[in-house]
DNA sequence: CTGAAAGCGCTAACAT
DNA sequence: ATGTTAGCGCTTTCAG
């Protein structure tokens, strides 16, 4: 059998492979405390004397000591990492959020570990197992659809800490971080209604795949029957491809076309109006258009986007926030019997693609 | 004392929280093997009966066991994570590269750790010494300059196998997936001036602090010097603020104002684009502009955005692989002695935003 | 205040 | 083919 690793390193290494290989014995060693103490350093320094933890730090700059998190996670019951479930990071709502995520987490000293679902039911699923295997201490994630996810129902069976964003609900049991998606919804087409527009179509992409598409389109319903309107049944496009124009171009060419579109998100939006422009219409000329997300590029394109913003940095700040929070209610065994939705100021940018019909 | 938890759990938990807290050694017992035997069983299935390992895939099944990756990652020298570190997800091109990442990761059986650094070089240490600390097996990189980068400097001191994307590197012990940024770049450039233009700016960001920003630049010289033109300096922005109009403004408003942009990154072309407009000017009527990276985004819009694009996502992917086959080999003590740069073809989108000069 | 020792869950020799 | 055993690096009682 070869010689213990540990006598090995501590003879030779010292300065070869710095941090690679050195553990914690062998500061302990070489500051001639027990592993316990050195341990205690880092953890619980105020357990330590002054002294003695200044020889362990000596010791661990020296050796270029770095804390192997793994022994440390496995050790303890958490692992002070979280998992982080977002649709897709392509839609710029989900990368301005996952900073949000990121900043949060790491000033409150937890890992993460991100998985992007594709909107798919089933990549979820293989995706929380994963998270799962990771022993991951909670989640924060966005699903297609809260009130019937497969997901969800296996969390809540596991008692899994978790908190949805942008996911509005409405159910005790779960928590929720997002904009109120209706009422946001609904002054933002009031905003359209107000402007002088009566005939206002819904775009909207894969609506039964997506709870926050349906709730923004109660929102426009809510907006038009307040205003004696007749809503329009919304026209849902699968994805942002040439197809759509088609679509559009089917709207535009009725006697009754509408003078202005709310689109649920703002990379439709932005589709929307190119395929508008294609069209010879002009925007916001000829017909206005009104997205929903507020993503940073919408106030780079010219004319900037109308649209509903919603915070999306602070929606993933303080979906960790509150992650964090019932974390730590569940260790002191508190009941957290909180509210379930956590709601974020909305805002409207309505300049640009909006104007009086003509 | 309390009794072993082992003991307890086996007699009475079974179905209570299932996976959480069901060990390897739970399944053993239940299914009446060795501890050894189960972990094979999971981990080498062909040293093991088949008719053992159904009693314990049955029993796993039961007791809704989960194989806790903390425990085999701790007692494997390797994590079989990887690091990601990657300027922003803002940025589209990133996002897509993600993809790439996380695609590759998962069918190889990696597991994933994204940081943002946000172009920022003290950022960058922290993040990375965040990884380091959670032992990934390697990493996939973009730093803000390749050549000089303490973070680089410093996994080759430790010797942790890395790949960059998007930076391009010529050093023989650095490794890198990206396109030939120089000279896509001037070809794109090549196609401005075939188009008719001559004068012809270049918009870049911070260009100090990107490498590519510069390589890019240097490709937009090349190709002006190949026809006998002079190239101009580049004009940075700091940031897609407003402020930056200003900057357009005065370009455009001298005698011998340039006829096209080379932008060297396609949220900038957007930016410019807009400022553009704002000007009175259009696009491309008035002036022409070509983007870089290819992002989604650039082809959703209306008139298409001219672009050099990269294969984001496969960059991405081909980075892991890259990444994955050195740490085969180091496992295997090969001399890795691979080339350095690897390089993907780039396209060129010349629609939209590029006509000839009025 | 410090040390000794027992694991966290899993895998890999080494022996049957 | 299966069992026994010794850790991976760390934290944390429990004793001094």
């Amino acid at each position: 059998m070869a010689p213990s690793r540990r006598t090995v390193l501590s003879q030779s290494v010292a300065s070869a492979e710095p941090g690679h290989g050195v553990t914690l014995a062998d500061v302990a060693l070489a500051a001639k405390v027990s592993l316990a103490t050195a341990s205690r350093v880092f953890s619980h320094p105020q357990l330590v004397r002054e002294t003695t933890a200044n020889r362990v730090h000596e010791a661990a700059q020296r050796l270029s000591f770095r804390p192997n998190l793994l022994g440390a996670k496995l050790r303890a019951q958490q692992t002070r990492i979280l998992g982080v479930m977002l649709p897709t990071l392509e839609n710029a709502v989900f990368a301005e959020c996952w900073r949000g995520i990121e900043e949060s987490a790491m000033v409150a000293g937890y890992s993460l570990m991100l998985v992007t679902s594709g909107y798919d039911t089933e990549r979820e699923r293989e995706r929380i197992e994963y998270l799962l295997r990771h022993r991951v201490d909670g989640m924060v994630l966005t699903v297609a659809d809260a009130a019937q996810s497969l997901v969800l129902d296996q969390l809540d069976k596991e008692s899994v800490p978790y908190v949805l964003a942008y996911n509005q609900v409405s159910l005790p049991g779960r928590h929720s971080v997002s904009v109120d998606n209706r009422a946001s919804a609904c002054e933002g087409v009031k905003a359209l209604i107000t402007a002088g527009h009566q005939r206002i179509a819904v775009i909207s992409g894969a609506f039964m795949a997506s709870d926050r598409a349906r709730q923004r389109f109660a929102g426009y319903e809510d907006a038009m029957r307040a205003h004696d309107l007749t809503p329009l049944a919304p026209v849902c496009l699968p994805s942002h491809t040439a197809s759509n124009a088609m679509q559009i171009r089917e709207l535009m060419t009725r006697a009754d076309a509408p003078t202005a579109f709310f689109c649920t998100n703002d990379l439709l939006a932005i589709g929307v109006i190119s395929d508008l422009k294609r069209l010879g219409r002009r925007v916001p000329g000829d017909v206005s258009v009104l997205g929903y997300d507020g993503i940073a590029l919408g106030a780079l394109v010219e004319p900037p986007l109308a649209t509903v913003m919603q915070p999306n940095a602070e929606i993933g700040a303080q979906a960790v926030h509150q992650l964090l929070q019932r974390l730590q209610h569940r260790n002191l065994n508190h009941d957290d019997a909180a509210e379930g939705a956590f709601l974020l100021p909305h805002m409207l940018r309505l300049d640009g693609t909006v104007s009086a019909p003509r």
